[in-house]
RNA sequence: GCGGAUAUGGCGUAAUUGGUAGCCGCGCUAGACUUAGGAUCUAGUUCCUCACGGAGUGGGGGUUCGAGUCCCCCUAUCCGCACCA
């Protein structure tokens, strides 16, 4: 029988379906090992060959490790909810359930016949209630819990109260906690919650109608749609990510994710080190109040009003000339002089109307004004001019800095526009001072000396920042601290198809459902447009108040303020049902829990995670906090979720193109036979009609109505297309549907193949061509098995040395590879396996039964088939024992130094790896090629090169 | 601008991690079997040269008996961040 893959792969899929050959239990006596995928958002497009890319690497190794007796947890699932589905919603009034489930279905039909070895038991989407139920649930628990500073970790929020309790310190407007009403304590306790509401900038995306959060928006665009995005404050969810900054960076030294993965990660929380300064403020014309807390929740430390800035150089201090504001800033109306008032206010209106766009793209351009106020530079006691400008941004730190021009390049332009003063306060050298003012740029590394600096002048950078520092701290206006980049995640989206929050709204004061009255359902909507008065989506729900006595959702029409209140209209973002889905998997029918304690002590946390890099500063970041908080509050047992990380490569796609003549639209020039590219314009065509670049042109002309009666410039008989690499999407006509490939060559050729094309981490463009070599093997392998009547025949005698060597190669090679996650060259090792036993005539059972289930990882339908051959459908390749290589074949028996002379003045000779060197000396003396080439007279050198060469220099 | 990565035949890639550069596959060339082949098999295929020979891992320098691999300086491409004080 021929290899007939269309009879194999559907058989062996319903035989694992049947015997739940890859049903996982949570407890073993084999060692554990957890293999996850990133789960896929289920789009309306189906699968390309750029999804499976990563599930077959994962897939092969999950399959190795079962191999090698791990109990193996490898589940799938759906990231179900997302703007897709609500915005096709819009547009077409179906449901979005209604469309998820049919793309999810889709996707199933499309993951099934590449053969996965998932457990399908165990799948998870995250618009199921009984999984959104524990999303909900965490948020209520991030709801209830605080960071405690000292701790160092999460704690319920009952505890601040009962410390507030008992401190008897002032805390809003000189009253104690006690002191305060109900709305007064709740909105205190705002400032604490790990999951909070408060007014916050935030990136609203007019045309989607929603917030986004900071890895959903690009170069000031949407990531999905590319709309404008604008800064906008406005009151909603955050998440205190920022609380777990640090831990979230002190985690990557444990995982073993790439070195670039993990800068990403540093660079987008950015801790910086500096030190936090108080500056008076010497304002005798303006009406400063008394001192307040304006910032970072500090009290201002000093008798006489002030503000606070950050800086990373506090070393540069005696060079400050002016201080800068964001426009944002509130300290602005309280300082601005009345002459100054009018253009201030002017500024203030212009930087805040501009877009993000706007701003991002004019970096460049200095704007700002003065406010007419001064402050005092604490160390100098100069009177310095405080500035506004939107180079400042409100986000950052304090939203104020000192504005050092001489060693800050931001300062050092914005002084030059406005012809401030530019004070050199570091060198290079000690004696290398200059007049700034002639300077074509400022001086910002980090190193030389201090210079016109006051007590620290003449101190090295690094010495005279943490005198400085010091000195601060001493005379208590400040005092050394940590900045970082990383903000509060945005954790409302006003859109439909998300998490509802599980909270309502009890005049103005929000409050948590109770635990055991989740979930709290999604409701229908009729419209899934924002409501006439610009609410969410969710405004539109009837059904959509909470009765606190009767403790269940009941209509709007109840609502009473007194028994019965409004529900949270926003729901929540993609990220929130994404961040402990892996949790999930662990135990994922509990409705008692989130997960066992038993499940999660069993599995621990993903040992291997693959998926792509685009998560890197959004998923990836949220999953490693939601983790740290569940482990702070006992849940998970592992502070870091995802031990190894492999990030595979985007597969792009590659379009092809036709040339139409300018001048006569019916006629298509080869490729070849194009003088002048501007005679022609090259159009798209489907990948689908071509083959190695050449077009069918019948399909061509069947394609389009407009092309039936096209003609052809011809190269031998040929059109040849051009072609580019682009993104695989429909609109290029490039995307290659992984159906189409599983039909035409099988699910283990498209497995072998993607693998094939290089290595798993490397973005690589999708190319068709090739995938014929991988087909050959495969029939070529099919034959090592069958004899030349292709019936099913292996023989039990005993192999000979050479195939034993050639098995034990492949063994070794092979096992090697999917350790270090090389499957490209494993499958070079199966060819050239292939090639040297087609070249043995080897039928032999010893060499091909390790044969079969070494390449079951890779290949596992022929596997299973050529196994049920072999055992006369006994057992599954599945539960197969991996082989192990003995070392004995791998070596030469003879020791043969096979000689060459490389003309010029050296010898290389090969020796076997455990010879010593002594040995591999005298026998190469003894050899008479030695005596030839040395012409009897002592080298300069012998080098013994452990291993296998020996070098001598004549 | 800052940070990270990459650079090898016509193409995708490999190189036992410092040891004969180009494995395996695609493509191409020639041949065999075929009515035919987008089937199968055999041989060849880094470049220059009829050949002898020579050159060769983006460019330049260095370390080493020996460098695709390590170090320094460029160049190009890709990715991330981007007024982060």
């Amino acid at each position: 029988m021929d290899y007939n893959f269309t009879e194999i792969e559907p058989k062996w899929q319903q035989y694992w379906r049947d015997q739940k050959t890859y049903h996982v239990e949570n407890n073993s006596q084999k060692p554990h090992y957890y293999v996850l995928d990133m789960f896929p958002y289920p789009s309306g497009a189906g699968l390309h060959v750029g999804h499976p890319l990563g599930y077959i690497a994962s897939d092969i190794y999950a399959r190795y490790k079962r191999l090698r007796g791990f109990n193996v947890l490898h589940p799938m699932g759906y990231d179900a909810y997302g703007l897709p589905a609500e915005q096709y919603a819009i547009q077409t009034g179906q449901h979005p359930a209604k469309t998820t489930e049919q793309n999810i279905n889709r996707y199933r039909e499309q993951l099934d016949k590449i053969g996965f070895s998932f457990d399908w038991n165990r799948e998870v989407r995250t618009c199921d209630p009984q999984y959104y139920k524990w999303t909900q649930w965490t948020f209520l628990q991030l709801f209830n819990h605080y960071y405690d500073e000292e701790q160092q970790k999460a704690r319920p929020i009952s505890e601040l109260v009962a410390k507030l309790e008992k401190s008897g310190e002032a805390i809003v407007d000189g009253k104690k906690w006690v002191e305060l009403n109900e709305k007064e304590q709740q909105d205190h306790l705002m400032n604490f919650r790990l999951a909070y509401l408060a007014d916050i900038p935030v990136n609203w995306c007019a045309e989607l109608g929603t917030v986004l959060a900071n890895d959903e928006v690009v170069n000031g665009l949407s990531v999905r749609g590319g709309y404008p995005v604008e800064r906008k404050l406005m009151r909603q969810w955050s998440l205190r990510i920022t609380a777990y900054a640090q831990r979230l960076v002190d985690g990557l030294e444990q995982v073993d994710w790439t070195d670039s993965l993990k800068e990403i990660q540093r660079n987008w929380i950015g801790r910086s080190e500096g030190a936090a300064v108080w500056f008076p403020i010497d304002a005798p014309t303006s009406s400063v109040d008394a001192p307040t807390a304006l910032f970072m929740g500090q009290v201002d430390p000093t008798p006489v009003p002030s503000f606070e800035i950050f800086t990373t150089r506090p070393d540069t201090i005696f060079g400050v000339t002016f201080m800068v504001l964001c426009p944002e800033h509130e300290l602005i109306e309280k300082i601005t002089t009345p002459e100054q008032h009018d253009e201030v206010m002017a500024y203030v209106t212009w930087a805040k109307n501009r877009s993000e766009r706007e701003r991002q793209a004019e970096v460049k351009k200095v704007s700002g004004v003065f406010t007419g106020a001064y402050a005092i530079n604490p160390l100098t006691e100069e009177r310095i001019p405080i500035w506004v400008s939107d180079y400042v941004l409100a986000g950052y730190g304090t939203g104020a800095i000192m504005a050092v021009p001489a060693h800050d390049s931001r300062d050092f332009a914005f002084a030059r526009h406005f012809d401030l003063p530019i004070r050199q306060v570091v060198a290079t050298e000690k004696d290398a001072i200059s007049d700034p003012n002639t300077w074509e740029e400022s001086l910002d590394a980090k190193t030389g000396y201090s210079v016109n600096s006051g007590f620290v002048t003449g101190m090295k950078v690094r010495d005279a920042i943490k005198a400085v520092i010091d000195k601060i701290e001493e005379m208590g206006i400040g005092h050394r601290t940590v900045n970082y980049r990383l903000r509060d995640a945005a954790f409302s989206r006003q859109r439909y198809w998300g998490e509802p929050f599980p909270i309502y709204y009890k005049n103005g004061i929000p409050c948590p459902i109770p635990e055991e009255c989740l979930p709290l359902l999604l409701p229908d909507i009729s419209e899934y447009k924002p409501t006439a008065t610009g609410e969410p989506p969710l405004g539109h729900a009837d059904v959509w108040a909470w009765d606190v006595a009767n403790r269940k959702v009941v209509s709007k029409s109840m609502i009473d303020n007194e028994t019965v209140f409004p529900l949270e209209l926003s729901t929540m973002p993609g990220f929130a049902g994404s961040s402990g889905y892996y949790l999930r998997y662990m135990d994922p029918h509990n409705d008692k829990a989130y997960f066992s304690p038993e499940a999660v002590n069993y599995w621990q946390k993903v040992d291997l995670y693959v998926g792509g890099a685009e998560h890197a500063s959004g998923h990836l970041i949220y999953a490693r906090f939601w983790n740290k908080f569940l482990h702070d509050i006992g849940l998970s047992v592992v502070e870091e979720p995802f031990q190894k990380l492999v990030n595979q490569g985007m597969i792009q796609g590659r379009s092809n193109f036709v040339y139409r003549s300018k001048t006569d639209n019916k006629l298509f020039i080869s490729k070849g036979l194009v003088k002048d590219k501007d005679s022609v314009t090259p159009i798209h065509v489907d990948i689908n009609i071509v083959d190695n670049d050449i077009l069918d042109i019948e399909r061509f002309k069947e394609w389009r109505p407009e092309f039936a009666d096209a003609r052809f410039e011809l190269e031998e008989g040929k059109y040849v297309c051009g072609w580019e690499i682009e993104k695989m999407s429909k609109s290029m006509f490039n995307v290659q549907n992984p159906d189409d490939l599983v039909a035409r060559y099988g699910a283990d050729t498209l497995r072998m193949y993607e693998m094939f094309l290089g290595p798993v981490e490397q973005a690589k463009p999708w190319d068709t061509k090739g995938i014929e070599g991988v087909f050959r093997f495969f029939k070529k392998f099919w034959r090592l098995y069958h004899n030349e009547s292709n019936t099913f025949s292996i023989c039990d005698a005993e192999p000979t040395k050479a195939e034993l060597k050639v098995l034990h190669q492949t063994i070794k090679k092979v096992t090697d590879d999917i350790e270090r996650f090389s499957f490209n060259t494993s499958v070079s090792t199966f060819m050239i396996c292939a090639n040297d036993l087609a070249g043995l005539k080897c039928n032999k059972r010893a060499v091909l039964e390790p044969l079969a289930v070494l390449i079951a990882p890779f290949a596992p339908h022929i596997a299973e088939e050529l196994w049920h051959l072999m055992h006369n459908d006994n057992g599954s390749v599945c539960d197969a024992e991996w082989p192990a290589y003995d070392e004995k074949y791998l070596v030469e028996d003879s020791f043969k130094y096979p000689v060459s002379f490389n003309g010029k003045m050296r010898f290389t000779i090969d020796l076997p790896a455990d010879v010593q060197q002594d040995d591999a000396v005298a026998a190469v003396r003894a050899t008479d090629d030695f005596q030839k080439w040395t012409a009897g007279k002592e080298p300069k050198k012998i080098i013994f090169v452990p291993k296998r060469i020996i070098n001598i220099v004549c």
